[in-house]
DNA sequence: CGTATTATTGACCACTTTCAAAGTGAGTGG
DNA sequence: CCACTCACTTTGAAAGTGGTCAATAATACG
């Protein structure tokens, strides 16, 4: 890795893979979030864009410089890598704690509150939403497999909560339902 | 929280608790490491002792100037962020990903590469090892249950790759196969 | 010692996985 | 335009890992 990049448009996804091949999805990686680590060579972990994306890419000894030149920008990368590390830290209660039906609907809710930033043209609305990974992605990301997150939807759906338009479209018929069903602090933010 | 601080000797955890009492250990602090969150007020999640601690503290308001006033400390704090990022990104495939065994084999290492850390007069070696926490501790720190680390550490046991010394005591007796147990790469770093 | 706490073990159960098959849908070429 | 194909998703049945509940054992502490 001779540069560090921020993401301008579209999704990628941060993961480590297994020898023997099990994957775990780290995280998701949307507009403004940044490639690489200042100060090492190369790259721990793989990043695979999900969608078509559009990077802005530095090099990565101008960056460093810059770094240390303009201390606005290590404050500010400070700032980023701190709310990144509460969102991974929250993943881990997911991934140790979650039942199968609470990743599912606290997934579901992750890409509402993110919509606008996922896609451009799906026009996601409050109740409706377009999934920017497929069943397989959205296994690896919930630390599940696809047939139990396939299982869980119908679930959801049997369940009256939401409704599952084609492959990508889910329309959240309950909010305040599916909420409850994500395993999180009942009070509102 | 009106300040931050740097733990100087002792181990804490920091932990995330839902309102149903399920509790997931998001990690161990040991010395050097940072608690707190320059540019919050309110901490997310619970910082617990494990052992006696020793901190150094900064009133925050005068840490953020100093963040600002003294460019070095950014860098050195963002460095800090970052590694932490990579340790806890690793442990959400652990999460996600690992067995019950491999999770406790995990363990295991983790407390062996960092004895030092963790005890002044345990007298760790290279094949004795003495653990910071009880089981329920490892258990929410790995995912599992009480019974299931209990478990495994039979298991481990009756395979002959560790022998258990009271509650706090584990002798590792067979290391390649227990790094072969943990389901990371095999290859040495 | 006796008591309280923590750890281990056992039996049973449930949730998730695994393996397998059927269903759906989008794109391609006749 | 319609079958055909391929990839993805859903569903089913069986198995397995880890969890739950309960009892026993070990350890620490007064």
């Amino acid at each position: 890795m001779s540069f560090v990049a921020s993401i301008v448009t579209g999704v990628a996804k941060l993961e480590k893979m297994s020898e023997d091949g099990r994957t775990q999805t780290l995280g998701l990686m949307l507009p403004s979030d940044f490639i690489g680590r200042p100060g090492r060579d190369f790259a721990v972990y793989d990043v695979t864009a999900v969608s078509d994306i559009t990077l802005c890419c530095f090099a990565r000894s101008q960056f460093e410089t810059m770094l240390e030149t303009t201390p606005h920008i290590a404050t500010r990368m400070l700032s980023m890598a701190l709310d990144e590390l509460d969102a991974v830290r929250d993943w881990l209660f997911l991934l140790g704690r979650k039942t199968a039906r609470e990743k599912v609907a606290t997934f579901l809710l992750l890409v509402q509150r993110r919509s606008e930033a996922f896609d451009a043209e799906g026009k996601p609305t409050l109740d409706h939403i377009t999934l920017p990974l497929a069943r397989s992605e959205i296994a690896d990301y919930l630390g599940l497999t696809i047939e139990t997150v396939s299982r869980q939807m119908s679930a959801l759906k049997a369940d009256g909560l939401i409704e599952v338009v084609g492959k990508r479209g889910v329309n959240l018929l309950n909010l305040p339902q599916l909420r409850a069903e994500t395993g999180d602090t009942h009070r509102q933010l």
